[in-house]
DNA sequence: TAGAGATAGTGATATTTATAACAAAGGGGG
DNA sequence: CCCCCTTTGTTATAAATATCACTATCTCTA
């Protein structure tokens, strides 16, 4: 099922154009152009064709693309037909934030589970999920079916967790912690590292200033 | 001051192998070699030496670095060597959770206005600092001396605070909304939308599974 | 002090990714 | 029903980025 070899920054476009056509059904919009597409996102109309060239025919020549039926297939392509569920481990304050952001819900991610070590915090109700122990990880990833672990751990941790999400299944980890993980050739991984970003424009700052 | 064209995935991995380097220090390491550093970042050793070569010589060929002298040299390179002065806009969850985080202040980062437009929030105390009214953007932008501005707030509204940022004079943004952003050419702007990250995992998973 | 072993720095090469340019094809008007 | 206009899909080209292989040079030991 290995769709060739897709960069990952047409990955992310692709993410990024559909939460654009997204916005353009709710407003109505039933046609749109790659030039339309391109200029709403910042990308040439070229990139925006060549990167939906990778996934067959999706436009109209002479016309442009059906919004409806584009997001369609940007969804399926994107994975976002199934429904995905999380589990984040750490219900301090960015995983509390995390649990309450409606991005997630929107768009399909379902969190199944909230985990934490600190009894102050375990059976709080955050948007109808309750703060469960941590002992209890590896039974809830089960028992819910867990496909996707968020961490926002202390460093420290990130990776014992790891660990335990791996070994109870979970086929990706999203990893808010800012340390590098290990996992197993077959499980996904994606970092945010919120201070790098901040790096990225100190470094940018200071020299094209 | 430009210093001609540097990748920007190298400066990611700069500030990467900054956080490392600052890790060993912390451990006792007084030397580390090009291939240390790989293995512990996950990339291969010629990489961590090309990126390097962009700035200079650092190293001493058959010893390999000085823990401290290099992590001095990366904090130079990435501008983390002046203090960096931080609005957040949005006292919202996210806001809140990265006004607390620990590590900006660990890394030079300075918090220095918080601003909600919600009455129910202004007043409020997040780490020393204390959330003000949405008017006051400009006003504090200056008295404050703010660089970068931190975009929590609702899509709908985070193209108009961007541009009282830019107007009031920030030189770079960090936007977590899901929004596309306008910024002049000479405004940074740097983009953390946390679904995107969950949509690539959703991709990956379903491709490559 | 010479030689062995290690590791940085670097130029050449390969690979990946983006850009540009154009041919193919659909729709609407006359 | 045909021709013109538009816009896609695609091929060719260029640019950016990463990998590889090699040379230079340092330290340590005999």
């Amino acid at each position: 099922m290995k769709a060739y070899k897709i960069p990952e920054a047409t990955v992310i476009r692709l993410s990024i154009y559909s939460r654009q056509l997204s916005n353009l059904r709710k407003a109505g919009v039933e046609t749109v152009s790659s030039e339309e597409i391109a200029n709403s996102v910042g990308v040439s109309s070229a990139q925006v064709r060549k990167d939906l060239a990778y996934f067959g025919e999706f436009g109209t020549r002479g016309v442009g693309y059906r919004v409806n039926e584009l997001l369609g297939n940007l969804t399926n392509i994107l994975g976002l037909n199934k429904e995905w569920n999380l589990a984040i481990i750490g219900a301090g304050k960015l995983g509390s934030a995390l649990a309450l952001y409606e991005g997630f819900r929107q768009r399909g991610f379902s969190i199944r589970a909230i985990l934490d070590v600190d009894v102050k915090r375990i059976g709080i109700d955050l948007a109808g999920v309750v703060v469960d122990p941590l002992d209890k990880l590896e039974a809830l990833v089960q028992e819910r079916d867990i496909n996707i672990g968020i961490i926002t751990v202390p460093a420290a941790e990130a990776q014992n967790i790891t660990d335990r999400l791996v070994a109870a299944g979970v086929g990706a980890i999203l990893n808010f912690s800012p340390q590098v993980l290990r996992v197993p050739p077959d499980v996904l991984l994606r970092n945010v590292d919120l201070a790098v970003n901040l790096k990225v424009l100190s470094f940018n700052l200071s020299h094209n200033h």
